[in-house]
RNA sequence: GCCGAAGUGGCGGAAUAGGCAGACGCGCACGACUCAAAAUCGUGUUCCUUCGGGAGUGUGGGUUCGAUUCCCACCUUCGGCACCA
């Protein structure tokens, strides 16, 4: 017997699996695929405790699919464009290049000590010329198809970061950078946009996907739908205003407008009078920032421009007011206030006087515009509205309103508007002021304008030699050499985009280059394709929900549109794990001191322990705090089932209840582990384990069962292990002179008829207290439960000779009996 | 404000087509081994108790023979959205 020393036996393994190609993962028509994915890091340096968490029990549940016969691929590559890279340049004067293929380097050993089955030969690197070049490709199709677009507009800037961001990447309250948490400004640039808007109907359709509740709805008040009418006013220099209503039966009620104040028209409508006042509130409101403007609690401001509006549905003549409470970049940054029943417009009428006309009238009674103290919101009739007077208000939205359906049509019928759809979705602005990123494929002639770069010239190469300066302006504008190119198209002297792409372009796709990463011919080979795709299991963290995961539902569906894959959904079905804390209950960093080093345990404990600690200390979708006296437990487990698999077994007194006892846990262990891996239970799936090590040391002690239970018992154990601790289990497998590979062999099956229970323990009850237990055997008659309940003594000294009232038998579990 | 998730021993967590609350583990206590300690092994471990029992899954109600599980109201924590017309 030897002593467990994974130190010197896992990176043994792990060389023989590399030199036997043992987690090669090609294509092999005579199995069903599995394409387990989980989501790629970012190369920052040391893979820390929460890659572990994320990771382990990814490979394990993709270990257990190829035990149950699957053929399963589980890559991994990086994500290795981004900002950390070029601030350790600014800070420490390394190259981003050389600082990321070093922390790339670093990883892929921490990664390889994991044990993980990941198959190297199709790791993928996002900065990696050969693959940046299929992601400039990607955006030249983008722009064919009409999906990319560049525009002017005030775009969210971080000030730290120093570069814009998407929408999706400005979070909280006070509208912080999701990176660094600084607020964000707005800057008026012009940038290249994706139309992820032109997806936002299909995006909302989860129906071909097995995704997580939290996340479906997550992305659904992002996406934000809202079911209405778009009506057209005129003011009265005759200029179109169309404007967005969700409640075009209040149309009638309409007494004011309100636009932005950076809606366009604003000059033409402002009259004369008004001139000095506009323009005055127009710059107190460039002023304020966001935070300000958009919080609800602030009382509206605004101001009357002088100018009128005439209502299409009666022909009403109302005051056009600028008013920072409307917003430019929803709708058409223009509404018509109906003061009456939004709570918005009866603020600002009340503040400035205006007139409020009730149009809805609830079944108490007739509104009175002077005293209602706030907006009715609620259910009614309609009412001073011309032709759909008496129509019906309910509490439903869009077209199952009745007043809404009635307001719809007649809108139709008189070319007055029609009904719309609006979402609060923004397109995603992809255009990063930095170097370390994949440069937009782009060159601007004065002219032919924007012109991509033709395909031949692809990839287009970052330079090396930049000056790394936070200026706010990408690096590579100071590169002249990269700045000054010709025109594809005249040939006459242009500059190319010294924007890059946001890096969360190049995880839009990464899961198809893992196909062939090393195809120069094509982002990914159709073959590989055909058979692999989609990702079948995706796992990873929820901060992506409205990030990531958005980005790459859009891009499989442009993919479609380039024909290049015949299916919607990038990811068939997602689970979501937790975080682990520090032992403090916060989030690890080193500033708090309470990083927990996973090579550090890997030293101490091996990484078998710390992978089935990992899945083993909290639920995994909820994760919590670490603490470092918990990994003693499966610590414990590893010793005992290297003890039990080397210990020579020989039965002394053999009892046939004994042995019976350790099969039926035997096999219902087989069963409970393999629903577990199922549900993402991993925490129950090594307790279950842990039960049937319990019962395995008893034997082992007691020496009463036969060798052949024992050493089903034994391998079972061995098997259901595997793919949580692939190192031991291998060692002990190839000890007990079975065959290589462990994780080559099938997932042990389980019989129904052993793993049943033969005596149940009988709870009696009186009126729903616990009395009495009593083993019986299963299958027993309820007749006979129920005279068994009543004939113990406990039962009857607390029934005191009184007739029960009623007595309740659960067959095969309980007997209540209510005196 | 709106939407969603969650509240169970000292701790992490089990158990919900309504049926033994606390699996498994950590920690702790006692015992064994040891000169001693660690490790290991064994026993115990929700609380209260006059040792008969009683109380107990955030709080208060309800349905039921029976509720951690279902319903209503509320409290707390976390997450998302928020002047989105």
């Amino acid at each position: 017997m030897s002593s467990y020393t994974p130190q010197q036996l896992e990176p043994r393994w792990q060389a023989q699996w590399q030199a036997d190609g043992l987690y090669r993962q090609v294509i092999d028509h005579n199995k069903p695929k599995h394409y387990a994915l989980t989501m790629l890091p970012y190369p920052s340096g040391d893979l820390h405790i929460g890659h572990w968490y994320a990771m382990t029990p990814s490979d394990a549940r993709a270990r257990y699919m190829r035990m149950k016969g699957y053929n399963v691929m589980f890559p991994m590559g990086f994500d290795a464009f981004g900002l950390p890279a070029e601030n350790a340049a600014i800070k420490r004067n390394i190259h981003p290049q050389t600082w990321t293929f070093a922390n790339i380097e670093r990883m892929r050993g921490q990664l390889r000590s994991m044990g993980a089955m990941f198959d190297w030969e199709r790791e993928a690197v996002s900065a990696d010329p050969s693959y940046y070049k299929w992601t400039q490709w990607f955006f030249k199709k983008l722009i064919e198809l009409g999906l990319a677009y560049r525009k002017l507009s005030a775009v969210d800037f971080c000030p730290n970061c120093n570069t814009t961001l998407a929408r999706e990447q400005v979070w909280g309250d006070d509208r912080h950078c999701e990176r660094c948490g600084t607020p964000v400004i707005k800057k008026d640039l012009e940038q290249w946009f994706f139309k992820t808007t032109d997806y936002a109907e299909e995006l909302l359709d989860f129906s071909q996907i097995d995704w997580p509740e939290r996340v479906k709805v997550m992305q659904t008040n992002w996406i934000g739908r809202s079911e209405g009418a778009n009506v057209v006013f005129k003011t009265e220099q005759g200029d179109e205003m169309p404007i967005f209503t969700t409640r075009p039966d209040t149309l009638w009620g309409a007494t004011f407008m309100v636009m932005a104040p950076e809606h366009p028209l604003v000059d033409t409508i402002t009259s004369a009078e008004q001139a000095e006042a506009v323009r005055e509130y127009r710059e107190q409101a460039q002023r304020l920032t966001d935070i300000d403007r958009e919080s609800a609690d602030r009382e509206k401001t605004g101001v009357f421009s002088g100018g009128y509006a005439v209502n299409p549905v009666n022909g009403a003549r109302i005051p056009i007011w600028v008013a920072d409470y409307v917003l430019m970049g929803y709708g058409f940054g223009a509404i018509m206030a109906v003061p009456a029943h939004d709570q918005r417009d009866f603020e600002f009428a009340r503040k400035f006087g205006l007139e409020i006309i009730p149009v809805i009238q609830p079944e108490s009674g007739a509104l009175d515009a002077d005293a209602m103290p706030e907006s009715y919101v609620g259910p009614g009739v309609m009412v001073n509205s011309g032709p759909i007077d008496g129509t019906a208000v309910s509490d439903d939205k869009g077209r199952k309103n009745p007043s809404i359906a009635a307001a719809i049509d007649w809108l139709a019928d008189h070319n007055a508007g029609e009904e719309a759809i609006n979402y609060r979705l923004r397109d995603w602005l992809i255009s990063r002021q930095r170097y370390w990123g994949a440069p937009i494929p782009v060159v601007y002639c004065p002219e032919h304008g924007a012109v991509p770069v033709p395909d031949e010239q692809l990839p287009v190469l970052l330079p090396e030699d930049v000056e790394f300066m936070p200026t706010g302006e990408s690096p590579l504008r100071f590169h002249e050499e990269f700045l000054h190119t010709e025109c594809p198209i005249c040939g006459g002297p242009a500059q190319r985009e010294t924007d890059t792409m946001d890096t969360f372009m190049c995880s839009s796709w990464y899961q198809y280059r893992y196909l062939s990463p090393n195809d120069d011919e094509a982002p990914f080979d159709p073959t590989e394709g055909a058979y692999w795709l989609p990702v079948d299991q995706y796992t990873g963290g929820i901060e992506h929900a409205t990030m990531h995961l958005i980005y790459t539902r859009f891009f499989t569906k442009a993919m479609r549109e380039m024909g290049l894959v015949d299916f919607a959904e990038p990811m068939l079905a997602l689970h979501n794990q937790g975080m682990v804390l520090g032992e403090d209950n916060e989030k690890m960093s080193k500033s708090r001191g309470n990083v927990v080093a996973p090579d550090d345990l890997v030293q101490q404990y091996g990484a078998d322990t710390v992978r089935t600690y990992l899945m083993f200390f909290t639920k995994w979708d909820q994760g919590g705090p670490w603490n470092y006296d918990g990994i003693k437990g499966p610590q414990r487990l590893l010793l005992d089932v290297w003890d039990i698999a080397q210990h020579a077994y020989a039965p002394q007194k053999e009892d046939a209840q004994a042995t019976r006892n350790l099969r039926r846990k035997t096999h219902q262990t087989i069963r409970k582990v393999g629903q577990d891996f199922e549900s993402f239970s991993f925490n129950t799936a090594v307790a279950a384990i842990m039960e049937l090590r319990n019962t395995l040391n008893d034997a082992k002690r007691n020496q009463n069962v036969s060798a052949a239970a024992w050493a089903e018992g034994v391998e079972s154990m061995l098997l259901l292990l595997a793919p949580i601790a692939p190192h031991i289990t291998e060692e002990l497998w190839a000890q007990r002179g079975r065959p290589y590979s462990i994780h080559q062999q099938s997932w042990p099956q389980w019989d129904e008829a052993i793993a049943k229970e033969d005596t149940i323990t009988l709870i009696v009850q009186i009126n729903g207290k616990v009395r009495d237990r009593i083993d019986v055997p299963a299958g027993t008659p309820e007749a006979d439960l129920k005279a068994a309940a009543l004939a113990s003594d406990n039962v009857q000294k607390h029934l005191e000779g009184k007739e029960p009232r009623k007595v309740i038998v659960v067959k095969g579990k309980l007997v209540n009996i209510v005196r």
